[in-house]
DNA sequence: CTGAAAGCGCTTACAG
DNA sequence: CTGAAAGCGCTTACAG
């Protein structure tokens, strides 16, 4: 019983070392070490040695929670991805799993750490990690299916917290996003200069993100300037994505409408597109030619290839940081436009 | 001047309601305050929703900060995912994405913070969480090839953190990894049934992680048994999953290696080596089968749609988060085994 | 260049 | 059931 010295069950975990603890070893008071640790360059070399040298010996760190509590800063970047409501760990669109990477490395990359999660219903919708002090800042994105998930952090923005979203459900916000007007121009072209005569447009315009409207925005004024009638084949956004592009597919062959070109919102849409005209005998692009946009890696995986738009993900990611920064600071900053670029694969190349 | 009342620049942002703010409009104590709003259940239904309408009234919340400073605990788990050096952002194994997003979401059902970061080179290796406390526990995973950044997780261990990983590249740790042996077994067994007589593993089996070389004993177990010789080919784990695939297919072909099955240690090998297999006219399933695993999404857009091993994912994330837990609260857990399930897909099903 | 002291905003024994 | 008080471990004016 004397051998642990008292300390009961803690004799294992022994209390930790504090600044005061390394001033006493390195002869110096605690303010001394809390600056040469800092890096103060008020602090002389030889001082700052030394206390490195205690601070060693000692195994002693910061702790953060004090100096966070001290100085009101936590250099943390809470990120929220929206899942629709059930679906957290399936089914995800690859595309936000290829974003959230990226904007957890510029993360990185900006001295900060990503507080990450994944929110899907009312139970786990809390964005108000400010309020709480465990961020500086939120950055915010995912499905626009999940309304309530998104009145929520509208709300959020709203109590004033710095957030930043990809994408555009409301049109107040911060919001970072792909070029997709120009982007559902390049598609347009890409099917135009490829023979496509009767190019439609497979996605939804309805949806609360405005990313779709403006990839058929583009899309629709391209194809106007070729003298050509913009069609839209609404989807029905309860479905999985994949099987939103195989039911439009079905849709469209059974009501016997006339098309041989496909700009699909997104990837997953496009794959599930040209699953179904395959299975119905199709050829893809002799037959039919099919253009996605986000770039995602099965895209390079389908027979034939996937002709698609990618945004400048990196850029995207980099872009997000940097306004959510300027909004912390308080300063303007407008940049929000991220350039995409066409991927000329097998499934629009005709010839 | 006068104005701002003398706060200057600081007149937008006021300073923060504090629980002191919150005890006086309710006409009770600091003290109960904080206890109203932690749940105690020593505090009367009457105060508590007397608090309750106070902190609401003032946008009160509790500063995290403060409470994790004097409490101790963060309720923070940290993840970290290693991956190749320089590779941060592309490339990475999808797989891994998955594994995180399912992490993330078992670490929010724990009611634990996510505290997420891709790491790859020795710049900005840092998985001292515990000692700086910004989390309670470490969770690890990622790439084997990065032996720099396994050996900094190494000392994070040895230093007495929480800290659990998934796969195996040292034995005395905490692992939590797919039953390997078994996934290899169902391998061997489906190339088998389905008439496969020269089936061989393509991978490494001097990895640094555990777990290829399980794939392999399990693969080579099952072969012998069917009075097969179990046949390895080597990967070079310096290129892209993908190229080790095509480039160890060339090399059996080019060597005139006698096979007609091969067993990849991962998806992505073995989707390179059916590109290899295409481009160089053997038709899949019937001159060669292949067998993946992992169980990623491209695998069932190539074409024919690849056979898989597929760890049960969501119990994969669970059980890390378990034993985590476990090692946080000084308990013993065992349970690091997660089952695998093999899907049969075209790509090794021959008639 | 260094030190003494105040204070960030909570939780939690202790006392009543 | 509630309150007064101590203290978690830092940073940062202020003084020298």
């Amino acid at each position: 019983m004397a051998i642990d010295g008292g300390q009961g069950k803690r004799a294992t975990r022994r209390t930790r070392p504090t600044s005061f603890d390394v001033a006493e070893l390195a002869g110096v008071s605690q303010s001394t070490v809390s600056r040469a640790l800092a890096g103060d360059p008020v602090v002389s070399e030889l001082t700052r040695e030394r206390v490195k040298r205690a601070a060693e010996e000692l195994n002693y760190s910061i702790d953060q929670n004090a100096t966070r509590l001290r100085t009101g800063r936590t250099d943390v970047i809470a990120v929220v991805v929206i899942c629709r409501p059930g679906e957290l760990k399936e089914d995800m669109n690859p595309f936000y799993y290829s974003l959230l990477g990226n904007i957890c490395s510029a993360i990185s990359a900006a001295g900060y750490d990503a507080l990450v999660s994944f929110q899907d219903r009312a139970e786990n919708l809390n964005g108000f990690y400010e309020s709480n002090r465990r961020a500086d800042g939120l950055i915010v994105m995912g499905t626009a299916e999940n309304v309530e998930a998104w009145a929520h952090f509208r709300e959020v923005s709203e109590s004033g917290a710095s957030m930043v979203c990809w994408g555009a459900p409301y049109p107040d916000q911060n919001w970072v996003r792909s070029d997709n007007v120009g982007g559902g121009e390049m598609a347009a072209h890409m099917l135009i200069t490829n023979g496509y005569q009767n190019s439609v447009y497979v996605g939804s315009v309805t949806s609360l993100q405005r990313q779709y409207t403006e990839r058929f925005e583009g899309f629709s004024r391209a194809m106007r300037e070729a003298g050509r009638t913009p069609v839209i084949v609404q989807i029905d956004p309860s479905l999985s994505r994949l099987e939103q592009g195989r039911s439009a597919v079905r849709g469209m062959i059974e009501t016997g409408m006339k098309f041989d070109g496909i700009f699909a919102a997104c990837d997953q849409i496009a794959i599930g597109a040209m699953q179904e005209l395959q299975a119905r005998g199709y050829r893809i692009p002799e037959d039919v030619g099919v253009v996605g946009f986000d770039g995602i890696n099965a895209g390079q995986h389908v027979v034939p290839p996937l002709t698609t738009i990618e945004p400048d993900l990196p850029l995207a990611a980099e872009l997000l940081v940097k306004r959510l920064k300027a909004l912390m600071a308080g300063q303007a900053n407008d940049e929000w436009l991220v350039p995409v670029r066409g991927i000329v694969r097998g499934s629009a190349a005709r010839r």
